[in-house]
DNA sequence: ATCTTCGCTGAAAAGGATTTCATAATACTT
DNA sequence: AAGTATTATGAAATCCTTTTCAGCGAAGAT
């Protein structure tokens, strides 16, 4: 080491030094410094990890790296990490189970400490396989083992406040725009838009519920199916805040007002919610806590600590697309 | 090596199979392809890193993780990594000099192979003091050297499309949102600002322009107290799409119509603008394509090539936010 | 049939830290 | 004062690959 022979000590001494492990001399400890300042040394995390057997860098997965709905998780994962050193390199799965389970083996080559799963759609059985390797926490699963950790949002409940909400506002036809077929969570909010309507004794028409994939334009597409069908409704859910802004377009595009004609809610309340025209009502998940507590756990996990899985309920946020039926 | 054992041969035959680096006869290269299979053997990248002196990891400096601004670029960045075999490392300076600072130095520790610069607040001197160490690209600046690259777009340019493209509508009385003080984009926005003004033989008013700080709630602000202090004003033009958003919601709450009252144009064009209601008049800044090309440049530096940094103009996009003033 | 050349392969070194083990120097016991 | 317990420190081994170097056997040359 450049720094040792600088300060005239062994590579030992200057390890020592760095990570406090053992009592040196003060006049040593003194020249280490002073050489360290000197060629501002920086140990090679690279052979760091090597020898200490972790890398200080946790792995995430994601489906899409520019989606508000992850970045969202992302800026809580960004702010548990503070701190402690770690650091995360981010891959997307893009949706793909086959890609996701590459990804993730790239980062157990990568020799990540652990890694957070987010919203991803490869198998339990793969995730507890995987985390034989490495601890790994997942949202969207229920899981709990020794190194592996799952958060689950309830959907199906989240759905169902958005549409006993409707219904309180005397709302009874009301149309959904789901998810992608074969997403779990776009099944569970189906559910709870099914249960809300039977306990509200509605009958399930199943025009009103039109197919969208999460993303804008099929929120809007979603609604213009709607209309092309000539359906009668008072009232959209959309299975996501990105879906309800496509509505809400197609909404405008038609000259319908909302809420004055017609009541739209999502789900997720994203951080752009609060400022569309009108502010959506929506259903509220705790993105940003997930992201924060799924770190902290991820980090115990590491540390063989034990940990269960516990975030925040989805809540009903009213704001200004929903209203009375008149 | 585990492997190497399992297939009877010496952890150099491995090596070379795995990296084709000489030629193995094929009763040991099938041997060794059966072990690794058998094993489901992955070479440990912080190994290869160390000896190979690259770790196929380069490191991105954005400001904020969950920003739409910053997710666009990333999504740019990630397409053009994919299939190289490099992962990336995403840390956020918070638009904090010194934070920044920081984050470079700990990236450089990590031994990334080279790092991504997203509107970054150090100098210029500063980056290229750390491109002594690997090379940097770096967004909004002009740089050139062997190991150093950076690219701009014209905000000023941006601005003034922006303003002329109201001015052609008639606009006389237009107010500017402005972007936080001290910054080099703001300060160039609102130049263009100016000279779209000039140009067209309109007096700037200063009460017409106020400071915002990039984000929604800064816009909302800026335009409520464009409000309180009584200016006349036919059309607005916010220094970034966000800002817009914001102003858009305080129009909104007035009961402002947009763009029958008033006009209002963005700056970035983020994915969302095609969403909002109306879908936003904003300056396009090629986001995706940024990254996508910050990437290109990053790894033909790595390589030791030379290139310049050439990215596509900034240019008007006309929605609905727009109109000639009656 | 002997000497060169060539092609494969393994042993060993290297990459940059940490950690174990051994040792020299001090301090403590009685 | 002699022997033992501590301390601070360096030498060497280790983490896992890659790469250099050397050697062995087979093929080619004469």
């Amino acid at each position: 080491m450049d720094v040792a022979r600088l300060a005239g000590v062994s590579p030992s001494t200057v390890s020592r030094i760095l990570n406090g492990t053992a009592k040196v001399s003060d006049d040593k400890r003194l020249a280490v410094l002073a050489a360290i300042e000197k060629v501002s040394f920086a140990p090679n995390q690279m052979a760091q990890g090597l020898k200490k057997g972790r890398s200080l860098t946790i792995g995430i997965v994601v489906q899409d790296i520019s989606s508000p709905f992850f970045d969202e998780t992302l800026r809580g994962i960004d702010d548990g990490l503070k701190g402690t050193g770690y650091a995360s390199v981010i891959v997307s799965g893009h949706w793909n189970a086959d890609e996701e389970a590459d990804r993730v083996r790239l980062l157990l080559a990568r020799k990540v400490d652990g890694i957070i799963l987010l919203s991803g759609r490869i198998s339990d059985e793969a995730v507890l396989g995987f985390s034989g390797q490495r601890p790994i926490v997942s949202t969207g699963r229920a899981l709990q083992t020794r190194t592996a950790l799952g958060f689950k949002t309830d959907n199906e409940y989240g759905a169902w406040l958005a549409v006993r909400h409707l219904v309180e506002l005397g709302h009874r036809r009301i149309a959904f725009i789901s998810g992608p077929a074969n997403n779990h969570d776009a099944d569970e909010r189906l559910a709870g838009y099914r249960r809300a309507l039977t306990e509200a004794q509605i009958d399930i028409d199943p025009a009103l519920v039109v197919e969208g994939n999460y993303h804008e334009a099929s929120g809007m597409m979603a609604m213009n199916r709607l209309f092309d069908t000539h359906q009668q409704f008072t009232a959209v859910f959309a299975a996501n805040d990105l879906s309800a802004y496509g509505a809400r377009l197609a909404l405008y595009r038609k000259g319908i007002r909302v809420p004055d004609d017609i009541s739209l809610v999502g789900f997720d309340d994203l951080p752009g919610s609060s400022y569309t025209t009108p502010p959506l009502t929506t259903v509220r998940q705790p993105l940003y806590d997930m992201g924060r507590i799924a770190t902290q756990a991820l980090l115990r996990l590491i540390n063989g600590e034990t940990v269960q899985g516990k975030i925040p309920p989805v809540e009903l946020v009213v704001r200004e697309t929903t209203r009375r039926v008149r």
